[in-house]
DNA sequence: ATAAAGCCTGTAGTAACTAGAGACTCAAGC
DNA sequence: GCTTGAGTCTCTAGTTACTACAGGCTTTAT
């Protein structure tokens, strides 16, 4: 079947994609790319099929999928029956996630912008964002930051 | 100078500040919050200086900044003198980031939105997101994420 | 006096890579 | 055939900002 099919080592298959090699290595080894041919010396030997699920996986890291959800992504893609309804799942529940970080930044950017143009040409000796940062009634109140953030 | 002032156990001062025992003890090895007294047994026990200033660090990690640019805002801020002109800096380039980030979020919602919406209502066998992310000629690209969505 | 709740240190885990060390392989030139 | 240099191998550890134990003290209340 693939007989006749590329055979790329490590190095080129990282240029093509443009994902670097310690990195495809790490796809590997957390399973979301299956591990290729070796060479009689060990080398890894990459074929088309891997190409594209490496393209496929950048893509989906690109729109901000997790390496879960995107081991998700191609088990559906992979099973040939109604893949669609579940994918649609998987991805809305990301979007959510997009846009909430989305509104965390537009309140970031809004408070940090306003405290920045309050210092002028920065020639004051007391900083309004320090003085902000310490004040008890601040009005810097803006999310919990940790868990929306993280990806 | 302190010495009638408060002396609360990290549990309370947990409570007050909202911030999590573990991370406020986390921040003391860091080296964001001085070392607290102790209670002859061993117990953390901390002052009115140290509130603010886990408070201040609360707030700034709120608006994104990173521990390691909150540790330049508490340095210019211990300071007395001048020190608006860097602390402008700083929030400048972190709202810089935060707009960055903003720009990359917007082009995956734009993306994502469009993909999901045309799953319709996700009863077809061939998925459109699924096939987006396999082809070739995919309008999918979108940014290098990682640099720039890490924190 | 005892029990429950709180706190201590130290270690390891999380996400998604990235960066080395030290050894081996491959292709090309002489 | 030998050498050289680039490429690759595995394994380990570092990154960020926490979080979650384990096993053992301390404090407080009864």
């Amino acid at each position: 079947m693939d007989i006749a099919s590329t055979r790329l080592a490590i190095g080129p298959v990282s240029k093509r994609t443009g994902c670097n090699i310690e990195t495809i290595r790490y796809y590997e080894r957390v399973g979301l790319l299956p591990t290729p041919a070796r060479s009689p010396g060990g080398y890894r030997l990459y074929g088309d099929r891997h190409l594209k699920r490496l393209t496929f996986i950048r893509r989906a890291r690109s729109l901000g999928f997790s390496i879960d959800e995107v081991r998700t992504l191609l088990k559906l893609a992979d099973e040939r029956k109604r893949p669609c309804a579940e994918v649609r799942v998987v991805a809305a529940a990301h979007l959510e996630d997009v846009r909430a970080k989305i509104t965390d930044l537009r309140a970031m950017e809004r408070v940090l912008s306003e405290t920045v143009a309050k210092c002028a040409n920065g020639t004051r000796s007391d900083c309004p964002l320090i003085e902000a940062l310490y004040r008890e009634d601040s009005s810097l109140r803006v999310v919990s930051p940790h868990r929306r953030l993280k990806g």
